[in-house]
DNA sequence: GTCTATACCGCGATAGAC
DNA sequence: GTCTATCGCGGTATAGAC
């Protein structure tokens, strides 16, 4: 069930996603939903977290590789994602029932938190080796990074195509290397 | 009413209004409604248009005005915004029921080409004056550009602060200046 | 043009049987 | 634990009076 809520979220968003709709999906009868959740909101307390943890090891693998600092973050944006479904965490902030409830909110706070501080290690790495210069910013950087795949998915879904995510991360990836040394 | 709806959709997206709350809001009756539009989605589609109108001349208040590419393009981004509050574009990307109807995308697409257009004419211009070097490629540029923006919305509501936008969009005003010369 | 009444449906949850 | 029945409410729209 709590598999069913992610994809429910996801696609619908907490507004547009019914406990009718998540029984369904999961063949579960109504009376099992009840019984294991007091009801919608701890259901989907439930799926946002776990979409938070498994969100966070997909990053991870692209962020504990092997490379520069450029070729880790490159390879962190340019990871196989389904651009136009969008981004499960970040298509969560659209919706008003979440950002006004602290609990549905904190999971997907601590994740855009844990995501902007592992980009500012790795670019406070490539500081160090003297990939970049002295002057950057690593928290500033690693929030236009963030921002770049957040803002991606958003532009392509309004258009309906992959391309404006694409070229919003091979842009940020030429200014990185623009100012890379 | 068109315009509470705008209000409307702004907060709580497509899926989250309802024809009663944009009555109440515009202190219009039922039947005064569903004289002047056949539904919600026609509301909603003269909603967005206005929307969007409104959204391309504000932007280009900061395109047209006077300065270097990158002075212009700052001033867009660092405008006064209600952060918190989301794009009122953007946050129809989440919207299942907007994305699945062609006539309710087709303004959001419109808006956004709209933008990237603007922004990588912009781009090209510092490109022709000097202040950006000749490898930079416009189309690319534009789309990281617009990407932070509505990227940055999404990590500051995730946040609930308006830090991680200001961090994003100052992160990526020194990239910007880091590739001109 | 605007009003009120009405309809039908699905949401979100509870109750109590099994 | 899971089932079915039921509830109250609000969404979205139509009907027909004024």
């Amino acid at each position: 069930m709590i598999r069913s809520t992610q994809e429910l979220l996801w696609e619908r968003g907490y507004v547009g996603t019914s406990p009718k709709a998540i029984q369904l999906a999961a063949e579960a009868g109504q009376g099992s939903m009840y019984h294991h959740f007091s009801g919608k909101a701890e259901l989907a307390r439930a799926a946002i977290e776990r979409s938070g943890a498994e969100l966070r090891a997909a990053a991870e693998e692209q962020f504990a590789g092997s490379g520069t600092a450029t070729e880790r973050i490159t390879n962190y944006l340019e990871r196989d994602r389904e651009v136009l479904k969008g981004c499960r965490m970040g298509r969560l902030t659209a919706d008003p029932d979440v950002i006004a409830d602290p609990v549905l909110r904190a999971p997907v706070a601590e994740t855009f938190a844990w995501i902007r501080t592992r980009l500012a290690e790795i670019v406070a790495e490539g500081k160090e080796s003297g990939e970049y210069p002295a002057g950057l910013d690593p928290d500033r950087t690693a929030a236009t990074i963030a921002a770049v795949l957040q803002g991606g998915y958003v532009l392509a879904r309004a258009d309906g195509s992959d391309e404006p995510f694409e070229l919003a991360v091979a842009g940020l990836v030429d200014l990185l290397e623009g100012v890379a040394s």
